[in-house]
DNA sequence: TTTCCTCATGATATAATATAACATTACACT
DNA sequence: AGTGTAATGTTATATTATATCATGAGGAAA
């Protein structure tokens, strides 16, 4: 019986990696960062900071809203998780290292937060935006809509 | 002497257009809407709602949270005002009714947020994601950096 | 005109998101 | 052991947003 996902192992996958750069960058990968990500690392939709508090209290770490925010600001501040601005949700990064302009297609159905693939069009935007004068040092962009699975019913 | 700047041309003619609009669509432009579309017709930066709501009660309008949410809602959903996500701020919209997927400029100096002139990479962004399966129905488009005025000192 | 309907506003309370401030602990380096 | 830095604990509060129910204003239909 082959039980173990292709979405399992990628979990596990990104939670060695992220092990793993944290010991290279001596970063203090402390048990309740690493079970935000965890938890972070388990869902496919964005978790509110409240909600990732209480999990945080399911898993016995009896916990006030500043040591989630502290959590997530590490783990956001490495790049390991990214803030969904329009939902202000967080969700776990799945292509760490890969780029710092990412691109989210949030699905209205079914919730789930997922990162496009790095594309031209990034650099595109802050080349064009740099046309009018204005230098780019940080995008955001988050696409709403529907994604294949639940068009698919 | 020429004290009418470009500036408040432009602010005034957008106060006509959208008085214009509401008419013709037979939306109402109430005293509390019009006098929130002002307060954010006249600044560069995005205000928040208890910003707004206090420039409110200066006008005279002794007004409480949802009054302004509710005025937002409205500017918002006609397209006359947009939402900084990143900022939980709102904007005056300086393109009406040119196009529906803006994207900000929002310098981080001065906090002054411009809509950038509409570009191709927005529809390149839909089809591209179009490729991965995702139907994109809406794109939220924010990139912080720093506006050719505040580059130039 | 009056009745009714709809939409907007008034008003109170509270939910949801986020941070300030200060005390305490852990742990690496000396 | 002593010291410095970063992390965590703890309390309080700031900021952003909405639920709910009551009231009012204005047009359409009887």
């Amino acid at each position: 019986m082959i039980s173990t996902s292709w979405a399992s192992l990628k979990r596990k996958l990104l939670m060695e990696y992220i092990e793993k750069y944290c010991k290279d960058k001596n970063l203090k990968l402390t048990p309740v960062r690493r079970k935000v990500f965890e938890l972070l690392n388990d869902e496919k939709s964005g978790l509110g900071a409240y909600r990732i508090l209480d999990l945080l209290r399911e898993s016995g770490f009896n916990s006030q809203p500043p040591v989630a925010y502290r959590a997530l600001d590490f783990l956001v501040e490495h790049g390991f998780v990214h803030k969904i601005e329009s939902q202000n949700s967080f969700v776990a990064c799945r292509e760490p290292g890969a780029h710092h302009s990412p691109i989210f297609m949030i699905c209205k159905k079914c919730d789930s937060v997922s990162e496009a693939p790095s594309l031209a069009s990034t650099s595109e935007l802050s080349e064009a935006l740099s046309a009018t004068g204005f230098q780019v040092e940080q995008t955001i962009i988050e696409a709403e809509g529907v994604c294949s699975t639940c068009a698919d019913k």
